[in-house]
DNA sequence: GTGGTCTAGACCACA
DNA sequence: GTGGTCTAGACCACG
């Protein structure tokens, strides 16, 4: 899987590579297991300083979508729990994304066809789901 | 309408009004017209620097939320064009939050749910659209 | 609030600082709502780069422990969430103590009251309990 | 007895496998004088590198819980002293532990709960006492 | 002035 | 060779 950098955007490096990643497992692009990059390796092919890699897998490992091990290098988790809800803050920002579709004149259907177009790119139903391993907010 | 701050947000205190102002006028309780509080006014009432006011009121009036008018201060637009499109950051956005709530185990439908929620918190079909005067970017 | 760092422990200097602060916190040395040194200030304070300082503030903020914030700076949050549990980690922390406690032949009686002494330097129950703001494990 | 590594652990391999031995000479699964795999078996046992069995036996025998004998390899150890004090790490972990379950909100009675539980599940009181053969710090 | 981010380069424990 | 920690110094957005 390819990290690519976006240059003048306001989102910090290490949070990019963050949300690449977990976009990158939603949509199987990332498999259950699948082995990453070496936090130096990373940092090497998309250069970047490799602290700046090192923060983006602590906060993946942290929120529960990784695994780091001296053993086995980094690691997507096998399974996530399964958390029917979105965290405040999300909720929140669907809020806003609402607010301001409404105030284009774009129509619930119109939104809603955007959120199919998403949902059609990740995995099936349950792909991710397992054995209890929760995922931090 | 009521300014509410929260405190230990990482949403900066300009945007936080900002993203209010927004969704007050989605959901009617800023009409279009409507004068709002001068940047002073706003800024004491909130307890903030009037800077912080400032640089909201210069972002919205540069998204065509607002308008200022050396006579009246500041208003609410009165119509909105139709812009039927999400803008590029803000479809990224819904992107990652479909990516998230995928891993989180939240279905389609879940989800959908969660918009329609907000669009019935919103005004009806056309409420704002009128004569064209695009948003900026 | 004094942070005392120890030499050549191989507890990394950013968790002695959180530690530092999570048990001052429990036992009333810091107060809820008190403004805790700047990132900068503390790092001089005692002698350390400021980034490692940051990193505390940073996991201390990500636990719920501390709310950071442009305007005020760095304070101790107000209240805590009721989590009548330990996390998994702690409780595993505690059987490896009692192992080794039993071991040396101590007592549940003499374990208890090490307990008790230290349950007696932290305020009384309630004293932190509020609204509800979880923390994160 | 069975030694099961927890695959994402912050812990290293060479102290969980410590730990679990610890645990069990507390709980009765390990007899004193028991003999313990050789550190090939036991290496190829968990599926790890022997040198990592290795440190944790070293650790072990310095720690004064197990003794390696030429003859027969090596052995829990089948008297240890009776040293009423738990070493001074173990007590300011365990302040960290009550502090963190103050601010929890968990009572003494709660905490004290479960330290019974784990007392429950070590040996009697006396069980591994015998001839002075202090633990090392 | 504040927290937050990033760099370049070093060192360490673990495996 | 791996992740993790720390430093010294720089820059930025927010207020």
């Amino acid at each position: 899987m390819v990290i690519i950098l976006q240059d003048g955007s306001d989102v910090p490096v290490f949070k990019q590579i963050r949300n690449q990643i977990v976009v990158g497992i939603s949509e199987g692009k990332l498999l259950p297991g699948e082995k990453l990059p070496t936090v130096r390796a990373l940092a090497e092919e998309i250069g970047i300083n490799s602290m700046t890699v090192n923060k983006a897998y602590q906060l993946l490992k942290q929120e529960g979508y990784i695994i780091t091990d001296k053993r086995n290098g980094v690691r997507v988790r096998e399974k996530f729990a399964s958390i029917p809800e979105l965290s405040p803050e999300a909720k929140e920002q669907l809020h806003q994304m609402v607010s301001e579709a409404r105030i284009r004149g774009i129509t619930r259907d119109e939104f809603v066809a955007l959120v199919d177009e998403y949902y059609a790119s990740s995995m099936p139903d349950g792909y991710l789901q397992g054995e209890y391993t929760p995922l931090l907010e």
